[in-house]
DNA sequence: AGCATGTGTTTTACTCGTAAAACAGTATGG
DNA sequence: CCATACTGTTTTACGAGTAAAACACATGCT
């Protein structure tokens, strides 16, 4: 997460888990050993939400470090796999604004990535006409055979990865994730506490 | 979500939840619209675990973002609080490579952040008797007056987020997360595919 | 004891991201 | 038109994290 960047983050184990509920792991995750510190330095407060959020973080954090391997291998950080991945998924050129907001990223980040991506021969950029301001950017082929040979593999990793879930596990936990984004992504910046 | 850093880390990317900009409320998280464009583009290939790691990556992006806020009020960057946290929690002093194990960062990073910390009167140091390598690091008065203070704020600030879940949902959600997180941390690093 | 080896921590060199300023061009109102 | 304000993009200055090297000390072997 970070963490930052890596960033772990505190997590909690309280009551989240339903008896009975299926599968009992062994010992519980790092989040709940960390909630239960909390909890007996501040008994009085309410980590249950450490229980959600920490785990949020941690699996995040967990999932990208696993997937960067096989991203580096093509030579690639997860930033510019994003951005390519924009531009191969949505089918047209997109401007450098467009792509900043498609990778949530800032446009100075987007400006040295699409640098160093056209240097490489995988990004080809194009004046707009109308407006000499803008930029229109586009993948080489080259740049598109890339995108396409990772994708299944990236693909074919993640679904390894979940797999440690069953199939209706993944899809409560898919269901349950998207109630929460959307809500979220609704109110974003209402709740600046 | 780097975060990290300032703020969220980007997020990620195969399943990359990404989309960008707008809001659109009525339908869908931003998740399921990157989705559906992979779909249009390569119909053979399997997306359901983007659903899954998609959506961890974007929540924890913009869970992150948005507790970062409180944190900035009071000084401290999560990696900040992070490491004070830890000390807190543990109760006890740590040395820089426990914390550093303790907050899921490198020893460098550690060093960094506690040298910051001291200067700041947040975190003391103390030379080990017997192993004059190590230190042992405790948090000042005022390192523990800040994060009491702080995570009162901090967990109902979460509670306040969470609340567009009912409590069954969010209860569902910490089980199915933590069985996930139990598991990939159990196996981590033995796919490395 | 003396030296090789291992461990805990810090330093160094570098990458990457950001915010804010600088640029470059467009659109508007008088 | 021409000044003004605005928008899209790039540049600048800087902060934070990392890996690998450097340190500083401890330990074990002979």
């Amino acid at each position: 997460m970070t963490a930052t960047n890596g960033g772990p983050t505190p997590a909690s184990d309280t009551a989240g888990a339903r008896p009975g509920a299926g599968t009992d792991p062994a010992r519980g995750d790092t989040v709940s050993a960390v909630v239960r510190q909390w909890r007996a330095v501040h008994p009085e407060l309410d980590t249950g939400p450490m229980e959600v959020i920490g785990r949020i973080n941690r699996c995040a954090a967990l999932l990208q470090q696993a997937e960067d391997a096989p991203l580096r291998r093509a030579g690639l950080s997860r930033a510019e796999f994003d951005l390519l991945g924009a531009l191969r998924r949505t089918g047209h050129e997109l401007t450098p604004g467009e792509l900043a907001r498609e990778t949530f990223s800032s446009g100075a980040a987007v400006t040295k990535r699409v640098k160093q991506l056209t240097e490489r021969g995988l990004v080809e950029r194009r004046g707009d006409t109308r407006d000499r301001r803008v930029a229109h950017l586009r993948l080489t082929d080259a740049g598109r055979d890339l995108v396409d040979g990772i994708l299944p593999e990236q693909l074919a990793y993640e679904t390894a990865v979940l797999s440690v879930l069953d199939r209706d596990g993944q899809g409560e936990l898919a269901g349950l994730l998207a109630e929460l984004l959307s809500r979220l992504e609704g109110r974003i910046g209402a709740l600046r506490a």
